[in-house]
DNA sequence: GAACCGTGGTT
DNA sequence: TAACCAAGGTT
């Protein structure tokens, strides 16, 4: 691993932020001004999702709750069907806690530091210093895979970043470096670093700003860099999708458990099959639909029910009308789009 | 600390 | 296509 001496410390910073004020990707929504509200939004929408996907999703979202108390008084529902499709629903629901306890108990009162943003649900060691230095100057390293990998090519830090002691080992080795004149936009360099010169694959590391400091580079191993440890691949799962249409032509809808994979969520009743034998004739589709979590595959056979008992406690018919103001799972929606084309 | 938690784009 | 990746947090 590389050390630096303090010179080359204040070489890299104002070589890092002279190059982002020319070149920084000001035009992003959420850079307009350093509102925590709006930083925090961002922050949790951006969490494992693309830039591309979240621009859309963040102005629709302000648009609609353009404050922390609009976010705090809104209904569920609303912040939900706000974020249909972005997927980790976890994130809107902590958001919308994260905003409740800002509006109602702070009154208002934004927590400034590094250690009290942590408090807050849905808020982790990125996103608090995330928040901590771009809307309160706080100086701390915002730690997330774009840092992860600029650092471990400029210094070449070995530690695996798929571990989760590893934060530690580059934090004590960035900490020093954080411009503490200008720490948002120190951490906000290196992410527009690592999505441009520094990107995953394929970056260009001879025209980066930085290259001089990059040692990886240097010693002809940057593609060793960062280290990672591979995920595990996702387990198929088999279902049967009961399709139940009632006298009106509404859609019969089962709520999942309040905890678990797409919690709390309305989706055609899943039946687990253990074998393919098991899908009898009534079936819907000559191929099943399938969809890919993070960690599981499932492959969904629909098949049509006749319409026989009342709905059971945790099921529900929905018009169409109703089924379009519902959030649904990307997953649900490949059910209704299977269903339209058979 | 490993497993869990969505979705869409890229290789 | 399968694997990998993308501004992580919670349990």
């Amino acid at each position: 691993m590389e050390n630096w001496d303090q010179q080359t410390i204040e070489n890299f910073r104002s070589d890092l932020l002279s190059w982002y004020d020319r070149e920084g990707r000001a035009h992003l929504p959420w850079r307009e001004n350093t509102d925590p509200y709006r930083v925090l939004v961002s922050e949790l929408m951006l969490q494992q999702t693309r830039v591309d996907t979240v621009i859309t999703y963040f102005n629709r979202f302000m648009k609609a709750l353009p404050t922390v108390f609009d976010l705090a008084k809104a209904p569920e529902d609303q912040v939900l069907k706000l974020w249909e499709g972005l997927g980790y629903y976890s994130r809107a629901r902590n958001l919308h806690k994260a905003a409740k306890v800002v509006a109602f108990d702070l009154k208002g009162a934004w927590p400034e530091s590094y250690e009290d943003l942590l408090t807050l649900p849905g808020v982790g060691p990125y996103t608090a210093a995330a928040v901590a230095s771009i809307a309160f100057n706080q100086v701390v390293p915002a730690i997330d895979g774009n840092f992860f990998r600029v650092f471990s090519r400029l210094l070449k830090i070995d530690a695996d970043i798929a571990k989760p002691k590893t934060r530690r080992v580059f934090y004590d080795a960035v900490a020093p470096i954080v411009d503490p004149k200008r720490p948002g936009d120190f951490n906000q360099a290196i992410m527009d670093l690592g999505t441009s010169y520094m990107k995953t694959s394929d970056p260009d590391t001879l025209h980066s700003p930085v290259v001089k400091y990059n040692a990886a580079y240097r010693d002809g191993v940057e593609d060793q860099y960062p280290v990672k440890s591979k995920k595990k691949k996702p387990v198929l799962e088999r279902y049967q999708a009961l399709v139940r249409y009632n006298e009106d032509g509404a859609l019969l809808y089962e709520k999942r458990p309040k905890t678990g994979l797409l919690a709390d969520f309305w989706t055609l009743p899943l039946r687990p099959i253990d074998s393919i034998e098991e899908v009898d004739g009534k079936q819907l589709t000559i191929k099943p639909i399938t969809h890919v979590f993070s960690h599981r595959k499932w492959e969904i056979w629909p098949v049509l029910q006749e319409e026989t008992a009342d709905p059971a406690q945790n099921q529900r018919y929905f018009t169409e009308a109703e089924q379009e103001a519902l959030a649904l799972p990307k997953v649900q929606h490949k059910i209704l789009q299977g269903l339209k084309e058979s």
